[in-house]
DNA sequence: CGATGACTTGACTGCTGTCAACGTGCGTGG
DNA sequence: CCACGCACGTTGACAGCAGTCAAGTCATCG
């Protein structure tokens, strides 16, 4: 098993990157951390090497002894119930902190697995503890990405307690352009890095279903789809029949038309 | 059969308990805070005379400048979507924090409103950011506090991704019993503060639904219902019919209800 | 090139929502 | 004290959305 030739597959110039140049940093620590506190927490972080599509980065159970940031690549945390079915909490994107959950158990109460080739900061948690007990910005960013979380996982609450499996498949389709978009790519068009199969669990349906609204998505004019390749045709509608106000990023230069 | 009505309107006395004698001091800060600390910690709450059922403690848009914390009654957080249906988000009960998802958007995502007559502390975040720098033991505290809820938030997920109609109010019924049982009522029978539609709203059920299982229950043995009150009469099958592995708070202490 | 896994499509079933009517308890006011 | 209205809850009939089962297609990889 030679799986050690990754670590020379990886430049030295990527594993030295610091949290200051990390291109990343506005998404990871958007506000509050300054340059000096940032260098504090560089030197706090490990990068570890990439981690290979279906492995896990923590299973449900383990220790809790770090936070970790999506460098690049992505993952999903996910729940098992003791049907065998995996209830997909999220799927996180670079820039994304995962393991928020574990702080209050020690202990990870869901699964972290790499959907694709993916790279993480660690970030020991007593460490962290430590220095945003000396660096206010730090402490105040820690508690709004909490905050921010609470609040992601109760919209996500809205979607599967009363949304139709359409509204389900739209509004998620929206959020990840938007969340493609906060990160410098191309809100129109993306790759998925989740199956079918994911994004079922991940919104309380059947793959089958799931399945066959792409295709009438599709159908509708609404995108094109080319297995992994999503590509948004009209935002607009699809925004409508995810009925939601979603706050489009194109639209706030523009004019924003609502109708109640 | 004595003091069934906590929720009776609270005394001059009460109203001037200290967090270091309130009841609920075990529960709202379950460890790491030491008395002194709670001295300073008592010195920037603020108790607020009790809300009248139905009232608003805040509505989803209101600035953000507090948490609260319940002391004596319930209240529900809810979203409303632009279909005019309500999304609950929580039922809260004596020694829980709501408030926490507004803190990364600075204004409140979701509205809170009283079920009964209900009486909270307000706990002005700025103040409470400053002295947490001060004190390792309420930071740590209360980053335990965000992640339980997002931990909680998850299970939720769980129970409206894939529980059916009967799994979810049997899960909602048990983990409202050990609630009431970790705050020392009993775990076999209480009275919901909240209605039927309530319930489907935060269940993702629609409220007949609710009502029919109730009844279904009650023919199947597993509990009485009389209106608003709730006898478990077979905790164990109930948990069989949540699918879920539940924890009961009974086996671990015996028989430690102290309430009638 | 065949095996494997991911995805699509179809047929059918059933759970749960919707609509509707009725019952019940409680507070209000006569 | 009773009558009434109203909110809340229960029960029934029916329909539709989405799950399940099953078969077939497509892409990727050894």
């Amino acid at each position: 098993m030679p799986t050690r030739k990754l670590e020379k597959v990886v430049s030295l110039h990527d594993i030295r990157v610091a949290c200051l140049e990390c291109s990343l940093n506005e998404i990871c620590l958007p506000v509050g951390v300054d340059a000096d506190d940032i260098e504090q927490l560089d030197a706090i972080i490990d990068r570890k090497r990439p981690l290979p599509r279906g492995d896990h980065l923590f299973r449900a159970g383990d220790a809790f002894k770090s936070i970790f940031a999506v460098r690049a690549g992505s993952l999903k945390t996910y729940a098992t119930s003791q049907s065998g079915q995996e209830q997909v909490m999220g799927f996180h994107l670079p820039g994304e902190l995962v393991g928020l959950d574990a702080i209050a158990r020690n202990a990870h109460p869901l699964s972290a697995r790499a959907l694709e080739t993916t790279s993480v900061c660690e970030i020991p948690f007593t460490d962290l503890e430590e220095l945003s007990m000396q660096l206010p910005g730090l402490q105040r960013e820690l508690l709004r990405v909490m905050s921010r979380e609470i609040h992601d996982d109760e919209q996500n609450m809205v979607i599967l307690g009363q949304k139709s499996a359409e509204e389900r498949l739209a509004a998620f389709l929206i959020g990840l352009s938007n969340r493609f978009h906060r990160r410098g790519f191309s809100a129109s068009q993306f790759n998925l890095s989740m199956s079918r199969g994911d994004i079922g669990d991940y919104l309380g349906l059947a793959l089958e279903t799931v399945s066959r609204l792409f295709t009438r998505f599709q159908n509708d004019g609404l995108l094109r789809v080319d297995r992994k390749h999503i590509e948004l045709l009209n935002r607009d509608r699809l925004c409508l029949f995810s009925g939601a106000r979603c706050h489009q990023h194109q639209a706030e230069t523009a004019k924003s038309s609502r109708s109640n």
